[in-house]
DNA sequence: CCGCCTTGAGCAAACGTTTGCGCAAGCGAT
DNA sequence: ATCGCTTGCGCAAACGTTTGCTCAAGGCGG
């Protein structure tokens, strides 16, 4: 029996109840398989809801449940390869746990506006926040609805639920490399001193140059910021320091090192050696390719959705606080050998 | 007076209604600016609105106007620094707009898939597609609900809304920078022939060297695939094809065969000189920097969502069906040079 | 001074679900 | 044959908005 509604707009519940002439409360419970239904019944609804093409409206679910399935995760520039990968894994991870994921990009420093407008249009359950500033604004936001949320890339003070990688194990590891290769002046090319990712890097970075007896001098450390253009005269210090290798604290500043070497008219590695970490494609389209210590960029963004539903689902989530992701292997590639000399 | 309800969850129309002694429509109505409301009431139910912090519900606001102001976003390799661009720039646009973006990853083939559960979850107005795989379930999917929809990064024929970047101009322009240099013989570094985006970058370089009168024999293109593993090989094969310069169709392969240059011991751009397109921080961490034209990828992620809000609210929305964004300027840098000879 | 039009605001019905409660029928145990 | 328990299902009330209708009060032209 083709038992169609004159057509207006999608297949509703009731729609479906009508089809079948039981109640719709009688095909939301087989829909979602909570309460006691015949199986005859149940059968035939199934059926009906099939033909029909019943899919169910999200909104009216979410108004009447209090719960959106949707998630939302702020970021800094995009562009950084290292937020790419993060995304692209906490999505995965929202998905298959069921969730949708909103990304808003944070220009700089707006993030506790962004997520109010959003919260403006869309009900979002929780928060993956990767471009924290900790400003009052932020943490007033967070508090206010206490909203589920984590903060990635970054650890703070306090009982916020962070998750970050280690990066300063991981500079320890590649400095550990030059060192191992027998170089004595290692230069560190850092990023922005003073903060969170910075100063992990540039610790790990003294921790092993300190592990093997050399001198961390502040010569020897050179501030990049992320920024390509600041690398060439941060290189062209380290090396007036008498750096005979280059640890840089990001892919991307590396390879600007690697370039600047080459435009200094170095060899590397046979004149200068570079370790970087994080591994992209792009650490294998330059010349030479790069020897770097692999970040769980993937984790971290698996990690901080699967924690974020945890709070909302009260499942408790492996973990409370703040994690810190091993870094991965160290990836020998050709930009570090031993020295000349 | 405080006439706060005893606190069980966010403030709500009617607690506002309450708090002023006013039925819920009338707030509703000042709140939307809808309707005539007597300037005194109004001001009061604005005050007491403000003083209870009043947010409004997204989800009841969406059930009740079918209007959810989220759109869909989705991407393949988000690690293509072109999408990531893109995506900024939609979700900036979204926002100016008044619409969250809702991003997903498509592993490969499964767009489909995911429009559909993403549907399921969340209700979404419009979808942005730059993960077209021209297949039955998707054309099905996008045509079963009538869904406002654009295609970026691709042009499909019929009236379906795409928008993509003339890269065969920009092809065309990079490849003749090359001829104006001297070169004669310029090999060009594919993407997937037979493939929309592959193909017109090849009619491109072709069209240039046909305009030059130069031969664009078939050994003089070498297909990549936009996987830089694959470009050792490419880049040998053109040199052994005589090239005295390669035309990559992308940055990140144009890196690779710089690589591949450096490699086999040539200099660039001294013995082989290379050009691109789509600009990029990579772009200047390579040596040597790398002479390329710019793609308006930023441009291509607005207009997507300008376009796609137009198609929801009805407004024309400027332009119908096609759309090629011009390519950017060459940006000459130091990847390409006269040849030797 | 009467009818009519405008203005201001309330009433109530939706939007499509979910879910507590109630009730009838069926059935085994007493 | 009665009681009480389980099972299957319908009723109706929410969730928080938006919006068409209704209606009283006031202003104005006739």
């Amino acid at each position: 029996m083709n038992t169609k509604k004159p057509a207006s707009g999608p297949t509703t519940l009731r729609d479906v109840a009508a089809a079948v002439g039981c109640d719709v409360s009688t095909v939301s419970r087989v829909l979602q398989n909570k309460g006691r239904v015949g199986a005859e019944t149940r059968a035939r609804i199934l059926a009906v809801a099939g033909e029909l093409g019943y899919q169910g409206n999200p909104v009216a679910r979410a108004l009447k449940t209090a719960r959106s399935s949707t998630i939302l995760m702020v970021v800094p520039q995009i562009e950084n390869p290292i937020f790419a990968s993060a995304i692209i894994n906490a999505e995965i991870e929202a998905r298959v746990s069921g969730y949708a994921l909103l990304v808003a990009y944070d220009q700089g420093g707006a993030g506790a506006k962004i997520i109010e407008d959003i919260s403006r249009s869309s009900m979002i359950e929780g928060v993956v926040i990767a471009s924290y500033d900790d400003d009052d604004r932020m943490r007033q936001t967070l508090a206010s609805t206490d909203r589920p949320h984590v903060i990635i890339n970054r650890v703070l003070p306090g009982d916020a639920h962070c998750i970050a990688m280690d990066t300063q194990s991981a500079a320890r590891i590649g400095t550990a490399h030059l060192i191992g290769l027998g170089h004595r002046r290692i230069g560190h090319l850092a990023g922005r001193l003073g903060r969170f990712n910075g100063e992990s890097r540039r610790r790990g970075w003294a921790e092993a140059m300190a592990a093997a007896g050399l001198a961390a001098e502040g010569d020897l450390v050179a501030e990049a910021r992320y920024d390509p253009d600041r690398v060439p005269a941060a290189v062209d210090a380290l090396l007036a320091a008498g750096a005979t290798a280059i640890h840089a604290a990001t892919l991307l500043t590396g390879a600007a090192a690697i370039a600047r070497l080459h435009t200094l008219g170095l060899r590397v590695p046979d004149d200068v050696s570079v370790v970087t970490m994080h591994d992209d494609l792009l650490a294998r389209v330059v010349y030479p390719d790069v020897t770097t210590v692999a970040l769980p960029t993937e984790e971290m963004g698996r990690a901080a959705v699967k924690r974020l539903v945890g709070q909302i689902e009260g499942t408790a989530g492996e973990g409370e606080g703040v994690v810190l992701l091993a870094p991965g292997e160290l990836i020998v590639r050709g930009s570090a050998a031993p020295p000349k000399s």
